[in-house]
DNA sequence: TGCCTATTTGGCCATATAGCCAATCAGGGA
DNA sequence: TCCCTGATTGGCTATATGGCCAAATAGGCA
């Protein structure tokens, strides 16, 4: 694999890693209800408020959310709109997963 | 996030974190051109054969790709038929990306 | 200014991951 | 059977990540 194409790939590996945790597809999912600050989040996903900032500020280094001040609060806002397709194609995986699990547990009966 | 949301998050995540590297990506590319064995793509990604089977295995893990052995060769197989759609739009975020650069240098200028 | 709340950052530790080498396993042919 | 090639697994090290706590930063208001 040559350099230019390794770091074609290593920019798109990029982005699926900040999107690679439960906590930060939580994330997504709800900001693609509308934005929501820092805090609301953190009380929805019950860890530590530093954490989620982190989680947060990870997503916004590869442009996924937006941030923005409003007082002493800060807004984040999606900004990957195709979530939705992106991830019916993970479901869809995730239901041959599933199906696999269950013909497994059928034999197993 | 209750334990139910959090598995199906979780559940997400782990085929996102799968395919969240730059060589397993670059083989989903290669295997959505055909079907491959080991050592092709071994010869074309260039490290030992040991860490591209490590590659191939978790990706197995995670339903993205099968294998079939042909007498001493394995080969593998893209499970995933959506992974053009889903890269189409992690492509959009790139080019987003690469458009925030290229105004940031025209700043510096 | 000084305090309060919201958020970010730094530091630390436990755990996970990537990669290489060496060893093992598996199939095919002499 | 023995060897050869292809692939996987185990072991190891270096590095990255996630999470918490504590400290720092920032805006709003008395």
């Amino acid at each position: 694999m040559d350099k230019k194409t390794f770091a074609r790939f290593d920019a798109r590996a990029k982005i699926l890693k900040a999107l690679a945790h439960p906590t930060r597809l939580f994330i997504v999912d709800e900001l693609s209800k509308g934005p929501r600050c820092v805090q609301e989040l953190t009380e929805m996903i019950g860890s530590d408020i530093s954490t989620v900032s982190k989680h947060l500020s990870l997503l916004k280094n590869v442009n996924v959310v937006s941030d923005e001040k409003r007082g002493t609060q800060v807004f984040y806002t999606l900004k990957m709109s195709c979530a939705v397709n992106f991830f019916s194609c993970v479901e869809d995986i995730l239901f041959t997963n599933i199906s696999e699990q269950m013909e497994l547990a059928d034999k197993r009966q």
